[in-house]
RNA sequence: UGACCCGUGGUGUAACGGUAGCACUGCAGAUUUUGGUUCUGCCUGUCAAGGUUCGAAUCCUUGCGGGUCAACCA
């Protein structure tokens, strides 16, 4: 019982306080969380932390997980929304079975509790304008004034708010608030309202009602109606938990309680993750949509190639913790070339393609290799691969003048052709610009792969035959920020001048036949470059790949 | 000059009064028909000062640093 999952790593805070919970029959030892996303925007990396968390407490613990709306606010809110955060939980590998609610689910009852709190003397109707209750509120080193219309009758208060109900007053001209205290340090405890009136269509209510509540006023008791133990959420909103008790404290006697817990939601290096900054790269144009494979999105990450298996791993190496922190984009990184390692077939691209005519394969002739398909993986089979006279090779492994650490091909060297022959390189031929045209070299018949000679060379190069390849488009991302921090920019300058002008590049890139029947979303690697995915944006006459990661790459960094 | 939360290697995260560990990164080496993978080794840490204790990352005090809170957003 020393660890709290079945990784065998350190338990996180909220497990210790969950086993402490179970230990002392709290709640009768149940423990249920929920999900509960507003559908305002799409899910993106930091909510698969939280999906993750409350999917996966309630699975350690043998217990059950919500996907639950909070759809208090109908100016803001939309289907769109909803249909994409239920396909992006599924996609994460999480169920919510049966369980799919919504905080407008709650709407009478929440109605009637506003009600009671009313007669009970403890809420009230408030006449004034939005600036006046702000400016009466104080600040938090300074105690607020109280409302000159706190002190209403029940009959009163209980009148007014059921015809701000039947709709007889416009936006903004009434509240309801709870009577707390407008001297508490906290501010969230200066009489904080409970409804406003919105005269405005909703996507599940309709035009039912003109008065909503407010998320602190419904999120608890919500919890409560679901019989939720732990209801976790990210630590700004640890301010509201004496707010959340305190409407619970004043509706409800049973000894079943929802307990609000915080954690530090999660940051990562090179990225911006606040749903406002997402919203402007896409309706600016920075990006091709939410789903564009540059944005920490789910949907993003999904279309760039990341795996459901790689984002729960990630999310379990980042821990749960409560100090603010920022993960190494790397860890993410991390994440997916060690799924993809395990799963992705390898496949020979070339990108930046240098035509080789090998001069002793005579002319014509070709032959179909066996090259395997995953060594990481023995049930991953093989596949034929064409060889002919004239090849592709990558323009970065020639060079006319090598140092000595460069294992590739250059005058006079030699190098292995991944599966099939060992090459000496001979001659070149440059074009008019000075770039590298045309590589002749000869091979050795003898050193066929599998052949069992097995002379040394230092470099193995990956190739495809210019006759049988195709042609296809390959979208090359990087990171969508050039600096670690965003958010770091100059007097004046905001987070878009960060931008990098290089995370997408696209080039026509040569890839082997064996792809030719690939579907959308199947994921390779190209070997020796890195994973690549299917676009959705394939046509059967051309299919577009995207770059999800590239390989680690020693020979990169010794270069710098 | 308020309240609340948080300070452990470069980045995260453990250790619940008893040897500061793990992961990522970085560096070095071995293996390798991917400069990939795998394997081995190494570097770097308890914010500070007092106190309690045989013993403190852990408990107490003070200081310092960071974060959150003043929507009819969530």
């Amino acid at each position: 019982m020393e660890n709290g999952s079945e990784s065998g790593r350190s338990k996180n805070f909220l497990e210790s306080i969950i086993e402490n919970d179970i230990h002392n029959g709290k709640n009768e030892g149940r423990v249920h969380t929920r999900f509960p996303p507003e559908p305002n925007g799409y899910l993106h990396i930091g909510h698969a932390k939280s999906i993750c968390l409350n999917f996966g407490l309630a699975d350690t613990y043998n217990g059950k997980c919500n996907l639950r709306f909070d759809d208090t606010n109908p100016t803001k809110e939309e289907q769109e929304y909803v249909n994409s955060i239920m396909e992006d939980v599924r996609w994460l590998g999480f169920d919510w079975e049966e369980r799919l609610f919504y905080a407008s689910d709650y709407f009478d009852q929440l109605y009637e509790w506003a009600e009671k709190l009313i007669l009970d003397g403890k809420a009230y109707v408030d006449d004034q304008t939005p600036d006046v209750i702000s400016e009466q509120r104080g600040v938090p080193t300074r105690p607020g004034k109280e409302s000159p219309f706190r002190n209403r009758s029940a009959d009163e208060n209980i009148d007014l708010f059921r015809r701000m109900k039947a709709g007889e007053f416009p936006n903004g001209t009434r509240v309801l608030r709870a009577k707390i205290d407008m001297a508490s340090p906290n501010m969230h405890m200066r009489d904080p309202v409970m409804y406003r009136i919105m005269h405005a269509h909703h996507h599940r209510t309709g035009d039912t009602w003109c008065i909503y509540p407010m998320y602190d006023y419904a999120h608890g008791q919500s919890d409560y109606l679901e019989g939720i133990t732990h209801s976790i959420c990210t630590l700004e909103f640890e301010i509201h938990r004496p707010l959340y008790d305190w409407f619970l404290d004043n509706l409800i006697d049973t000894e079943y309680r929802p307990r609000q817990h915080e954690f530090a939601r999660l940051n990562l290096s090179y990225t911006v993750m606040s749903k406002r900054k997402l919203l402007e790269l896409v309706t600016e144009k920075y990006v091709n949509g939410w789903d564009d494979p540059r944005m920490p999105t789910i949907s993003g990450l999904r279309r760039r190639g990341y795996t459901p298996e790689s984002i729960r791993s990630f999310a379990d190496r980042v821990g749960v913790a409560k100090r603010e922190n920022v993960i190494d984009v790397g860890l993410l990184e991390f994440s997916v070339r060690e799924h993809l390692n395990k799963v992705a077939p390898r496949i020979f691209a070339v990108l930046d393609p240098l035509k080789v005519i090998i001069t002793n394969y005579p002319e014509g002739q070709s032959e179909e290799l066996m090259l395997e398909n995953n060594p990481e993986d023995p049930q991953g089979g093989s596949r034929k691969v064409p060889f002919s006279r004239e090849i592709y090779i990558e323009q970065d492994d020639f060079m006319e003048d090598p140092p000595n650490k460069f294992f590739r091909l250059g005058p006079g060297r030699e190098v292995r052709l991944k599966g099939a022959y060992i090459i000496k390189c001979e001659d070149f031929k440059k074009d008019e610009n000075g770039r590298m045209k045309e590589l002749y070299c000869t091979y050795d018949p003898e050193t066929k792969s599998g052949s069992g000679v097995n002379r040394k060379v230092k470099g193995t190069l990956h190739w495809v035959s210019v006759n049988d390849c195709l042609d296809a488009e390959v979208r090359i991302y990087d990171r969508l920020f050039m600096n670690e921090d965003p958010d770091d920019v100059d007097e004046g300058e905001d987070f878009k001048s960060n931008l990098n002008p290089d995370s997408l590049k696209v080039v026509t890139g040569k890839v082997e036949p064996s792809v030719a029947t690939a579907s959308v979303g199947d994921t390779f690697q190209f070997q020796r470059l890195g994973y690549f995915c299917v676009d959705k944006d394939s046509k059967d006459s051309r299919l577009v790949f995207n770059r999800t990661v590239t390989l680690k790459d020693t020979w990169a960094k010794m270069k710098q």
